[in-house]
DNA sequence: AAATAATGAGACATGAATGTCTCAGTTGCG
DNA sequence: CGCAACTGAGACATTCATGTCTCATTATTT
């Protein structure tokens, strides 16, 4: 296989055909190969390929997002300092890929695969953890789980990648919109903490 | 066909294989007709019965859900009042059919057909309106568009019927995480206005 | 209790998407 | 220039969900 022989070249090949895959899947998760293929602009035979398969195909899109979610949470270093500014931090890193946590967010198929499942839950503790302790600091809310404040970020992280998809957002407001109602909710206020 | 004989009593039967399908749909849109048969508690065969194939089943999910949606507009009365009140009880009326709307905001398959576009796009401009109104009055942040506020208001009414449903957000606490997170946000405020 | 209607189980055909193959045209590299 | 690798287009078989049908069983009504 050729990808043993240009490893790196190889590498950003299947991604970018792997991101048209999501622009195509994200929205319709029933999307034909023949359509996600013409979408990355290569023949059914190639896209095939590259992937065994349509199983190996959306694996691959699953890892690919996981991948880039982890690379996300390390350069916001959301381990470090005020959770808050981690939690800005983190909605800068996250929301480039944002169409691509939708589309995690929305594929529940992924979740009988181990080493999926196995990565997705390390970065959903690493989540968890941040806002546990932005409580234990004093940061967040405390009558919101953690759980669900990780849920809620997830479900609008996803609602930008839509958003932004389909037009409706613009990409430039995206980070801003995402981390005021997140943080600061709908409620106009008259003093800013 | 029977519902012409009984119009009602078929009606709820109709409505109760329609939210078994939603239970099946909203986790995996592509599961198997057998699979959502045998959740109703039918066979396959009485689901062909009732609805004639596939894309009927998931158009008549699509115009229950937005009847319910409709429905607890009006219950919410969205168009009275204070803004922030009312949300707080639309936020009441519409979470016992979150996974309703989970389906509806995930399923983009519905949107060519025109009757149910078209319910759908009154819908949206109700609560659009709702939140134009809001922040006319003072009430929301005028820093976030209608649009986004509407947007996300959707995401987190999916998100709330995913976590109950499951299992990981209690029933009993899903208005006020959907009320408090998306009115106040998740940073923790010394005073509440 | 008899008759009528509804249901469930299963067989069967159909169609569409997938997976596999071949071959001609193209690109890239020596 | 020539060779090797890659790609695209298409044909073909296969698989699987769907749609349709029949028949025995159950329930419902009278």
């Amino acid at each position: 296989m050729s990808q043993l022989r240009y490893p790196h070249l190889m590498a950003t090949d299947r991604d970018s055909v792997l991101e048209a895959a999501v622009g195509i899947l994200s929205r319709r998760p029933t999307a034909h190969l023949d359509e996600i293929a013409r979408a990355a602009g290569i023949s059914r035979a190639t896209l095939h390929r590259i992937f065994p398969g349509r199983e190996a195909l959306i694996l691959e899109v699953g890892a690919l997002g996981l991948r880039r979610f982890s690379a996300a949470l390390d350069t916001a270093r959301v381990e470090e300092g005020n959770a808050e500014a981690a939690l800005r931090r983190l909605v800068d890193a996250v929301v480039p890929d944002a169409a691509l946590c939708a589309f995690l967010a929305g594929e529940n198929q992924l979740y009988d695969h181990e080493e999926i499942n196995d990565l997705w839950e390390l970065q959903d503790a690493r989540v968890r953890a941040l806002f546990l302790r932005g409580q234990q600091e004093g940061v967040f809310r405390v009558e919101l789980s953690a759980a669900w404040l990780s849920e809620a970020f997830f479900d609008l992280v996803a609602g930008i990648g839509w958003a932004v998809q389909e037009g409706r957002l613009a990409p430039r407001e995206s980070a801003f919109s995402l981390a005021e109602l997140f943080l600061g909710g709908a409620l106009r206020r008259s003093d800013t903490p």
